[in-house]
Formats: C-alpha cells, sequence, structure tokens
DNA sequence: CTGAAAGCGCTTACAG
DNA sequence: CTGAAAGCGCTTACAG
C-alpha cells in the first residue's frame, strides 16, 4: 500500500504550486478554468482526496454532524425502538443532502458523553434522540448549552429545559387518539405509560388523554394509569396487572410497542382486541401495521423530523436564529380500536 | 462562546511544557504521576478535549469506522430492514467498546462512495452491509481493494468476490428451514426472492432449500420461484403471482419482509396460514415474533456479527491476518408453517 | 490569476 | 522524567 499523494504531489505534477492545487479543489473562482481542470484531472487519475483531518483543523470545524441515541437501558440491544430506527434513517439522508457526515453514537447516561463530539471539533453540532426521559441529563445539557454546544433535541418543546427542542405534539396526538376512542362508544379507559416530568413525551400524551376523557364527562379518577418504559415486555406487565382488576373498554399506550404487549397480555386472558378490550399505541412503527391486530396509532412524520432537525441543527451552526418547533402528529386508525376500518397509510 | 483552550492553555497554568501535556492526556509512562494528575485536573476544570482534527493529523489515522449501508434502491425510506437496524445497532456498540467512532452513511449506487471516507482518513477501515447485490459494485470493490483500503463485506464469503466477508450460512439456513418443512409434510413448494449472482445470500438460502427439495425426492421442476427484493409489497406482488396458479403447499420466502407480503397475499385470498398454505421467511426480525401468524424463520445472530465484524476490521487495520467467516444459521419454530409450537427465542 | 508563507493543534522523535 | 522543535496536510490572508 502505497502512501497517499498529497496536494504538493499533485502540484509538483501539474508545475503549479500547492496554494493553487488547493483552490483548484475546492472550486475557487480564483484559479484559471484549464489550471483548474487540469489539476482536477490529476487529482482523479491519483484518486487523490483531500485530507480531511488536515482540512478541518484548517478550518476549525469538521463537516460533521453527530447523531446521539439515548436508549431505554433496559432494552435489548436488537430491539431498539423501530421509532428512533426510523429517525435515524431520515437523519442520515438530510444529513448527507446536506454535505455532512453523520457520527452515531448510542449512549447511556454513564457515559462522559456531554460534549465530546463537539469539543474534540469531531463534530460541528449534536441532535440528541430518545424518548425524553431529559431530567437525568438536565445537567449535562445546561453544561452543553454554557459551552456553546451547538445541539438540538427531539422531543417536546419546554421552557424548563435546556436547549431547543424540535418535536411531535405530544399532548394533541393524545387529544386526538381519546376522541376518537370516546367517538367509537368506549367509557372506561386504562393508559399504559410513564405520565410524569421525567418522560416528557409520554406525560404529555397523557394529558392530551385526561383531558378528554374530563371533557367527555368521565370520571378521572376512575382511570388506571400504569407505568411501563417503551418496550413491549414492560408493556404486556403493565397490562398484565390492569387486566387483574375489572377491565376496561379501552387501553391507551404511550408508543406501539407497549400496545404490543398488552395485546399480548389481553390474548393471554382469553379476551379478544377489540372486541372485548380496545388497544391503541403511539409511533405507526412497522409492527403495528402487520400485527396479529393492526394497530390504530399516531403516526410522527419522522421524514420531516429528520429533516427538520438536520436543517435547524445548521442554521444553529451558522448562527442563525432557531426556535421550538412542533409538529403535528396524524392519528391512523386501524382495527384495533374497534371501528372494523382498515387504513394502510404510509408504513 | 470562548473559543476553545487548546493544550497549551493548559501547559501555561500547569507550569509545564506543552509536550508534558500531551503525554499526560494520553496516559504517558513517561510523565510524573502527579504531574499528570494536576494536568489532569486542570484539563478537566476547562473542559479541554484534545482536538481530533489535529490528533489525526498528526497521528495519520482517525480512530473511526465507517459503516455503509447499501439498501435497496425501492425501498421507503422508514421502512428499511430491521435485520440491517439490528446490525446497526451492535456494530455501533462493538465500535464504541473498541474505542473507535462510527460513521453510518446510506449509499446509493450512483455515488462515488468508493473509499470517499478512508481515502480522506475519515476512517480507518469500512464495513460494507447491504443484501447483497453486489455484482453492482464489483468494480468498485476491486478499486478499493487495489488502493489498499481495509474493508470488509456482511454477506456470503465467494471466491469470486473482492474482498473479505463475514456472513451467515444462507445455504445451510436454507436446508434447515426446508428439511422442517418436508418432515411436516408438506410436498409442493414455492420460493420467493431473487436466486441469481445478483444476491448471492438469498441465492445461497435458494440452492440449500432446493437441495433438500431434491433430497427429498420432489421434482424440482415443479418448484415455482418468483423474483421479490425484500419488501412486504414486493413479497405480496410475488405471492400474487403464485397463487394464480395452483397453489403450492408451503412458500419458503428469502426475507421475513417478503413472508409478511406472502402472508397478506394468501389472506386476500380467502386462505389461511398455515392451514392452506405453510409459509416460512427468513432474518428473524421484531415482526415475524409479533405477526398476526408468528412466522418460523432463521435467525442471524447480530450481535454476534457485529463484534466479529467490528474486531475483524480492527485486525485488518493493524494488518494482522483475516480471513473470510461463516456464522451458523438457528431456526426459530413458530405458527406459520403449521407445526403448531410457539418459541420465544429472541426478540 | 498565482505563489510563498503562516498556522490550525496536536504527537513524537531527539536531546538532555 | 521534561522541553524545544519538527511536521502531519491542508486553507487562506498577503503580496504581487
Amino acid at each position: 500500500m502505497k502512501s497517499k499523494a498529497t496536494s504538493f504531489d499533485i502540484a509538483h505534477m501539474a508545475g503549479v504550486s500547492q496554494s493553487t492545487v488547493s483552490r483548484a479543489l475546492s472550486d475557487s473562482p480564483l484559479v484559471n478554468k484549464e489550471t483548474r481542470e487540469r489539476i482536477k484531472k490529476i487529482a482523479q487519475d491519483l484518486n487523490y482526496k483531500v485530507d480531511k483531518n488536515a482540512s478541518n483543523l484548517r478550518k476549525q470545524h469538521s463537516q460533521t454532524l453527530a447523531l446521539l441515541l439515548f436508549e431505554d437501558p433496559t432494552s435489548d440491544d436488537s430491539l431498539i425502538n423501530p421509532f428512533f430506527i426510523s429517525m435515524l434513517g431520515s437523519i442520515t439522508k438530510a444529513t448527507a443532502a446536506a454535505g455532512y457526515d453523520l457520527l452515531v453514537s448510542f449512549q447511556n447516561m454513564k457515559d462522559d458523553w456531554h460534549a465530546v463530539y463537539e469539543d474534540s471539533n469531531k463534530a460541528d453540532g449534536l441532535i440528541l434522540l430518545g424518548y425524553g426521559s431529559y431530567t437525568d441529563y438536565e445537567y449535562k445539557l445546561s453544561q452543553l448549552e454554557e459551552q456553546g454546544t451547538r445541539f438540538l433535541r427531539w422531543g417536546a418543546p419546554d421552557k424548563k429545559h435546556p436547549g431547543i427542542s424540535i418535536g411531535c405534539d405530544n399532548f394533541l396526538g393524545g387529544v386526538e387518539i381519546t376522541k376518537h376512542l370516546v367517538s367509537l362508544g368506549h367509557r372506561s379507559f386504562a393508559f399504559i405509560g410513564q405520565a410524569d416530568e421525567s418522560a416528557p413525551e409520554f406525560k404529555g400524551r397523557f394529558d392530551g388523554f385526561m383531558t378528554v376523557i374530563a371533557q367527555a364527562g368521565f370520571d378521572t379518577s376512575k382511570v388506571v394509569q400504569k407505568n411501563a418504559i417503551s418496550t413491549e415486555l414492560s408493556g404486556y406487565k403493565a397490562a398484565m396487572e390492569i387486566l387483574e382488576g375489572e377491565h376496561p373498554n379501552a387501553i391507551v399506550c404511550a408508543s406501539d410497542l407497549i400496545a404490543m404487549g398488552a395485546i399480548r397480555a389481553i390474548r393471554s386472558k382469553g379476551l379478544k382486541v377489540p372486541r372485548d378490550i380496545a388497544v391503541v399505541g403511539y409511533d405507526n412503527i412497522q409492527i403495528s401495521q402487520f400485527a396479529s391486530t393492526p394497530l390504530t396509532t399516531v403516526h410522527q412524520n419522522t421524514q420531516v423530523a429528520g429533516e427538520l432537525l438536520v436543517s435547524n441543527l445548521l442554521k444553529l451552526i451558522h448562527n442563525e436564529p432557531v426556535t421550538d418547533y412542533l409538529m403535528p402528529p396524524e392519528l391512523i386508525v386501524r382495527e384495533s380500536c374497534g371501528c372494523g376500518f382498515i387504513s394502510y397509510k404510509n408504513n
């Protein structure tokens, strides 16, 4: 493996200075068209590529973005929430389209993750993605902000949290799906999913849910709420607890994965979905469509979300103003809530 | 945003030379223990991080690996094959565990992807991941090899292809799942999935399938084979074509996604799985377990695969010898083949 | 339009 | 154990 060519080698071969090579290769208008083309030809023949380390060092930026994924600590490696994966896909594309590279990393709370990438100039900005139990990170987020790190969070915008958020309107999503359930005639309800400050996204969905329950004139004190993280198993366990008592007409789950577990629990009791109990999820992951009972759920447009995240982070990097942004959710009605209507919207 | 501290700032504050700071921060045994600790303390207080661009430039390597994902061109962004995602997860973890960063990129054939990362010193090595229609890339792969780029492919090892492969034994997987079907008493078979050189993984599964069919004494010329790429829709369409004729007892699908589509097609004809037609998939993706009819499939251990890919790429980078490696597949029996036995293996 | 030169922030022989 | 110095391969004022 012969050592790689440098701009000096090209310069020598082209009979020009190294500066000119650098300019030519970056399409500077300062260099003569023919010279530029000659240089480019030689560079291509030699399979020369600008050394990013040198170029980044000199330019003091890396042309790369970092994506920090926060997983639920309990979830199995091979069982990453498909919603995040979908986001990963769209973020990757949007990043590439903007001419940036993407560094991906899964984080767990113990790591000294904060700022690492940006401080070491490996990334110009950070995207934080995870079901928002950001309370644990709050200190680190403020630290990031203090240091002037450019970062964006996916999740519920919240004045109390440091940094700028882009997310989907969880409250509205909770409202819409619950309204649908009420309109279908369901009268007693349970909710599965963490519904406190540590999980602002789930909390938003829960709040929307409760608001509709109250508006519809039901006794909110009769609503059962069980905590669960976003896994099938956690949903299964929570649902089993709910089913020990008198079972509700409808169970609203804070995520599709939770809903999958709830459906398994309901079946294990010899009950049928939606005949005995209606179940709805949230996220519109792929499974929700192909599940034994196609799931009524709320779709968050990951395509748009990824583009928004990237374009706004880029603005931040370029010192342009950026504000919180809330995307509208979209109700996807399938069979699990008992209306019999099937939609093949998206995946 | 004040400008970042450099090793010179630390040196100044610690009253030592910049060389000593650099050594201390990289835990060189050459520096006095107390000096080292003093320096580290200061660095931490200042939230100093070594500039990776400078350090990489000097060291002539980047401590990062690049993962190039090749998608089927037709598949929707939000519908990335879950198998790859699972691999992504384990590769990310293994990379981090080895102290490397991971650059992720989705490739499409038009891009001048080859070598970009390694040539520009942004990555020390490449992992190529995709359903192996590597024929299209063959030229580029040879080019990579010629340039001395360190890369590894996920997929079927094949003497005719440039580069080293790590993959799962597709032939054996095809053999096992077909043997299972035969043992269950199925007597007429169809196969859905590209079965030619352009898709060596699917081809391996198909060859294993055909071998068993022949060994079992069935007329191989009666076997129907329809091409399909790894999407639900493609599987659906192929199955619909098959169902126009006399339908087989069992349909072997080259991937779970294809199998999901086949099941939908069968249902749309008013037939039942497995009562009327047995269906099996390949990959053991999450959906295969939660599907309306849990799918009999072949599991590829993505956890081990990711670790193998990373550790072997690292060997390649360190100029240690690396050879092709074939992992054994694992049959997962669920309900879709008609034996009624349910396994909750893994996800 | 072009070239000579400085300098981005490190790591690591080299000398002590 | 420590420091002065070279140099990794670029980009970009500066001067012409």
